[in-house]
DNA sequence: CGGGACACACATTTT
DNA sequence: GTGTGTCCCG
């Protein structure tokens, strides 16, 4: 026997890692898939894993290509690996996104695909406006081919890894009677003048330049001694080629994903790559992480429950050693029914101040929800009660214009040859160019096949437009390079301030006087907060573009509200999982396009919500919901159903309770099963009621209800013109005009907005 | 050329 | 209920 004492000292990424754990760390040679289920510290096992390889000298951080699917997990991963090195990770410069990864690997080749290596990465707006003038261009009615349906096909095309002469002719006839391929191609053809690339293109374009120039692919393949793949389950073709010429010599590739999460095949991830990992690498060594460690015994035999009802699956069986520190199995899963929206919304706050007088904080809950709109009623009533919290994903911060705009100046400051930005930002401010002004450039621009800003500056010493036109358009140009010239020198958070005053933007939007432009003011000034976090101006552009998120600077100490999407590989204490109906939850949309494969996604996305959930899970579901500004009723989700009755606690304040709903799907089936798919253009709530079977809800019980659903409405008596009021988010201010319950209010610190007079009390 | 009024589609999930 | 495109007039 060995001494004890001889042994060498375990390295402490090591300790507290069971021992499959321990094996997805400690094989590095050949072929790995990590068969990872919900909660089961697989994190932790790629942290140590990657800990591993470089403190032993496997591999220089730097020779390690590590692919995550999320700003968040690169981030968190990094952050951990650093922690367990103590600073030894420095660098990890191939740790990122796919997406991140790709642009990085294409800067420095980007020649080899006719593009420089500034190239811009065009948001999704500017894929539309640039296919719609592919689409115009060839002559087709725009509003008969909407540049929408274009974009999802090259989309996908690109998803596959298809040039435009790998589209087949049978894809490429899916639109405008087959000129797909064509308008592909123009496309690809219009994005190189540009000097661009959509987010496909990162991707799409590295993967072909590893194809073709084999000098470059071996560059890598000697470079990157381990690659490791995150969430691998939600990889696409196109990725999964790429990994497979990356790997290819010397096959010291770990894949990490668990099928029951695979909740993005509509974005292209093909479940089957990691279904067939062991053919594609043959000696494929498989570890199963088992044992959870996040959730209660209720919690996960319901999360369970609901997955067994897929098909097709890999098939793990999880355990968990979690109890709640008197031993117990802890609660079961609250099932709660309600009236509508904002009781849900009510209920939820309710029990949110509850939890936190028992102690709880409030960054251990969360509220996940299907889709963005839900998030509405709970934002409203979370302000309402004075509840702090947040709202996560709200990318939406860079699809507002006024953001772009000000993106547009930054744009075409730091890349001349960006022509959508200049486009965008040439007449906004007005400054009298308009079509005619813009139209001539374009002609210039195109004739000479110079882009759209040098167009802009050759047409000033022209007659072809106007000499006011000219007048304006010179100062823009000078404008323009004095801002580029200062960029090199001011802090480039500096920069937005000034170019958005001097542009004359801040002018326009103060001179509105409308609630909306402030707040579109109060955006634009956080965008320098934004940007002081990145070191040049081209890294906090690459940044925006390639997470279009305003990633959300929170306050601590808040409840968080998100899609379950984003919710993947988080985990909170207590987990409130909101509107839990046929027609939201499964979303009907997706069942209507893609039918029994889109449930079971659905399923998983159930799964996925549950498995948040370290203590509690709170699942609700409304009788009536307001969608789109209609009221429509609604029935509770099949996967409630589908709870395993003794991990479930349920609680309805509808007649029957959640046992008459139990009953009613058992006895049903699938209630859709002779509903045609994909007919009429009404949602598919609307569609169910129309069974009429399920308008069950007794009227009395609706009336009974319905007053506690109303409030608001009412107007204040005590609210008066002149009056001083209070409003949680905007402060004090004085009520300058009263219509209905909607109250002009000049806020001392925020400036004239309108509200509902429920937000204010009366001020001292 | 700019602005206002109006009609109208259009509405999941995200790198 | 939203935002966007279009039409007309000053």
């Amino acid at each position: 026997m060995t001494e004890p004492a001889l042994q060498p000292v375990e390295p402490p990424y090591l300790r507290a890692l069971n021992p499959p754990q321990r094996e997805a760390v400690l094989t590095t040679e050949g072929p790995l898939l990590v068969l990872a289920g919900a909660g089961t510290g697989k994190t932790a096992a790629l942290t140590a894993r990657l800990a591993h390889i470089i403190y032993t000298r496997l591999a220089w951080p730097s020779e390690i290509l590590a692919v995550t699917f999320t700003n968040k997990a690169a981030r968190e991963m990094r952050e951990r690996v650093g922690r367990a090195l103590g600073g030894m990770a420095e660098g990890m410069p191939f740790l990122g996104t796919f997406h991140a990864v790709a642009a990085r690997m294409l800067r420095a080749n980007a020649e080899l695909v006719g593009l420089k290596a500034n190239f811009t990465i065009l948001d999704t707006d500017d894929q539309l406006r640039l296919l719609k003038q592919v689409i115009t261009a060839a002559g087709l009615d725009e509003k008969r081919w909407p540049s929408r349906q274009l974009a999802g096909l090259i989309d996908r095309w690109k998803n596959r890894g298809w040039t435009p002469a790998e589209v087949t002719p049978d894809e490429g006839e899916q639109f405008a009677n087959g000129k797909g391929q064509a308008l592909y191609a123009a496309y690809q053809d219009r994005l190189r003048a540009l000097n661009a690339c959509d987010f496909g293109d990162l991707l799409l374009h590295m993967l072909v330049i590893l194809k073709t120039h084999r000098d470059v692919l071996e560059g890598y393949q000697k470079r990157f001694k381990y690659i490791l793949v995150d969430e691998y389950q939600d990889t696409n073709t196109g990725q999964y080629l790429w990994l497979r010429l990356l790997a290819q010599a010397r096959k010291n590739l770990c894949v990490v994903g668990d099928d029951d999460q695979s909740i993005y095949s509509w974005r292209g991830a093909e479940v089957a790559n990691i279904l067939r990992f062991e053919q594609d690498f043959p000696g494929a060594k498989i570890v199963r992480l088992e044992q959870n460690y996040r959730s209660t015994p209720h919690i996960l035999a319901a999360a369970s429950g609901v997955i067994a009802n897929n098909g097709g699956r890999l098939g793990k069986t999880l355990w968990t050693e979690q109890r709640e520190d008197d031993g117990s199995e802890g609660a079961k899963v609250k099932v709660i029914g309600v009236w509508d929206g904002p009781e849900e919304a009510r209920r939820v706050g309710e029990e949110i101040e509850s939890l936190q007088r028992e102690g709880l904080t409030f960054d251990e809950i969360a509220i996940l929800v299907r889709a963005q709109y839900q998030t509405a009623d709970f934002e409203e009533r979370f302000i309402r009660i004075g509840l702090p919290y947040r709202v996560i994903g709200n990318r939406r911060f860079w699809e507002r214009a006024h953001n772009r705009d000000a993106l547009a100046y930054l744009r075409i400051i730091h890349q001349p040859s960006d022509g959508l930005a200049f486009e965008r930002i040439v007449n906004t401010p007005k400054r009298g160019l308009g079509d005619k002004s813009v139209g001539a450039i374009f002609r210039l621009s195109r004739a000479d096949d110079i882009p759209l800003g040098v167009a802009a500056e050759r047409i000033i010493d022209t007659d072809e437009i106007s000499s006011k036109a000219r007048g304006s358009l010179a100062k823009l140009v000078a404008e323009i390079r004095r801002w580029r010239d200062m960029s090199s020198e001011i802090p480039h958070a500096e920069l937005v301030r000034i170019v958005l005053d001097e542009s004359g933007y801040t002018d326009m939007l103060q001179a509105q006087k409308t609630v909306e432009a402030s707040g579109r003011l109060e955006d634009l000034s956080q965008i320098p907060r934004l940007m002081e976090e990145y070191e040049t101006l081209g890294e906090f552009l690459e940044h925006v573009s390639l997470v279009m998120d305003s990633d959300s600077v929170g306050e601590e100490g808040a409840v968080t509200i998100m899609t379950i999407h984003a919710a993947k590989g988080l985990e909170f204490d207590t987990v409130f999982l909101a509107g839990w109906e046929e027609g939201v939850f499964p979303s009907q949309r997706s069942l209507d396009e893609g039918g029994t494969s889109a449930l079971e996604e659905e399923r998983r996305l159930a799964y996925v919500a549950i498995t948040r959930a370290r203590r509690r899970a709170i699942i609700l579901h409304a009788a009536n919901r307001r969608i789109y500004g209609q009221w429509t009723s609604s029935i509770p989700s099949r996967f409630v159903g589908e709870l395993p009755e003794e991990h479930v606690d349920a609680e309805t304040t509808m007649t029957g309770g959640a046992s008459l709903w139990r009953a009613q799907w058992s006895e049903m089936g699938d209630p859709f099963a002779h509903v045609e798919r994909g007919t009429g253009r009404g949602p598919g709530w609307q569609r169910a009621a129309a069974l009429g079977k399920f308008e069950t809800v007794p009227g009395r019980v609706l009336e009974a209800r319905a007053s506690a659903v109303s409030f608001g409405s009412k107007p204040r008596s005590d609210i008066a013109l002149g009056q001083r009021v209070f409003h949680e988010k905007f402060g004090y201010g004085r009520v300058e005009e009263i219509e209905g319950n909607k109250l002009e209010i000049e806020f001392e610190k925020a400036g004239r907005k309108r509200v509902l007079d429920s937000f204010v009390t009366v001020g001292d």
